[in-house]
DNA sequence: GCGAAAAGTGCAACAGCTTCACTTTTGAAG
DNA sequence: CTTCAAAAGTGAAGCTGTTGCACTTTTCGC
């Protein structure tokens, strides 16, 4: 599988030559890990195997990722950046639920769109149960993150477990709807339940 | 280690000598486990270790106990029933929400006060990381039956991903709290965002 | 008592992951 | 250009949870 296009991790910095050659490596490695899983599944494919195919030892392997299941999440990292800018730049007058709210749709849409090998990704990660949960583990890790410019947008201390609360029910909410046939309209219904909470919360401060 | 007491799992069926000797097995193996990890720690514990203490084969200890961690969580298979209870039978005038945050806080309030076996259980498990994160995936196995008896005690369709939604960010709000110093205080202030959020969701039909 | 199902056994193997002692590459300072 | 230390990579060996397999023992219903 060629490189995945342009939008690779935030810009590029001019790397030296050793930074090079270790993306490269890192490169190699997630390019055929993700290779072998989608002709043959995650279970169905060695950590041994994978380093044979990117021709690097399986100790090198596992220095550039930490767990199996982290081959296939190569570039999640940039992820939390939309986040928060769903949140401090959200238009004038929406609550920040509803920004939450918006920047999950937005997210669920553009994953349909885009092009086919994207999709069976997808397909992939949902699955693999061991690729779901340690998606979604990776995804809770943003909590403090999110709940940090939620109480900066809103006023709340920053400490307030209102925001950690909001944040994670929020990064939650899409692992709720998944488990509904209309996963768009119960990922609404989830976020109507925040927004209405929220706004009881903050309005009589 | 001796039998823990009493409170074996709810009532004692008369069992045949074929279940009885099985049961026996699996206390057995769930007795040695416990007893071994509460003295060195989960992770220094292995599983031929546990097989030998418990004089039983691996293979059988895996026909009992799927995964390693499924070895401390013995008989936590009925806390789903006192769940159900507290939505259904809670005092009139309270709001779902409200009897799932009393429900919650009850627990806590019993953990606190039982005896100190219990309590180092506790420190076991939220020190070890396999632990807790398979404790919460067990815990949220009960988020269908739960929105289950919220849609009913609500009236809403029994699909309504409302109810889904409140179950699984109930299920979730003991996790959220853990994070927070007084963790009271946070299970209170997240349980009522939920409260809020459902009373609004539910006032307007 | 008999036969089948269930429980248990012992062992070998696999797969993920770690450790260790070691070589190679690279960046920069002298 | 040399030198040197840090970083990247190697290879093999090993630990640990988990499974498969072929097998014996126990228990139950008849």
């Amino acid at each position: 599988m060629p490189e995945t296009g342009s939008r690779g991790a935030t810009a590029s910095a001019p790397m030296s030559r050793r930074e090079r050659k270790k993306a490269a490596t890192r490169q190699a490695i997630a390019d055929a890990a993700l290779r072998l899983f989608l002709e043959r599944g995650f279970d169905n494919v060695g950590i041994r195997e994978i380093a044979d195919a990117a021709d690097v030892s399986t100790t090198t392997l596992f220095k550039h990722f930490p767990v199996k299941e982290a081959l296939v999440f190569d570039r999640e990292a940039d992820l939390e950046a939309g986040l928060l800018a769903a949140v401090r730049e959200r238009p004038p007058g929406q609550s920040i639920p509803a920004a939450l709210r918006e920047h999950a749709l937005r997210h669920r849409r553009a994953d349909a769109d885009s092009d086919p090998r994207f999709a069976s990704f997808l397909e992939l990660v949902n699955s693999t149960p061991a690729l779901r949960d340690y998606h979604q583990a990776m995804w809770l890790r943003h909590t403090a993150a999110l709940a940090e410019a939620i109480a900066e947008e809103s006023g709340l201390p920053a400490d307030d477990p209102a925001c950690t609360a909001l944040a994670h029910f929020a990064l939650e909410a899409p692992r709720v709807a998944r488990a509904h046939d209309d996963a768009r309209e119960a990922l609404i219904r989830a976020f109507d339940l925040l927004d209405h909470g929220w706004r009881a919360l903050t309005s009589r401060t």
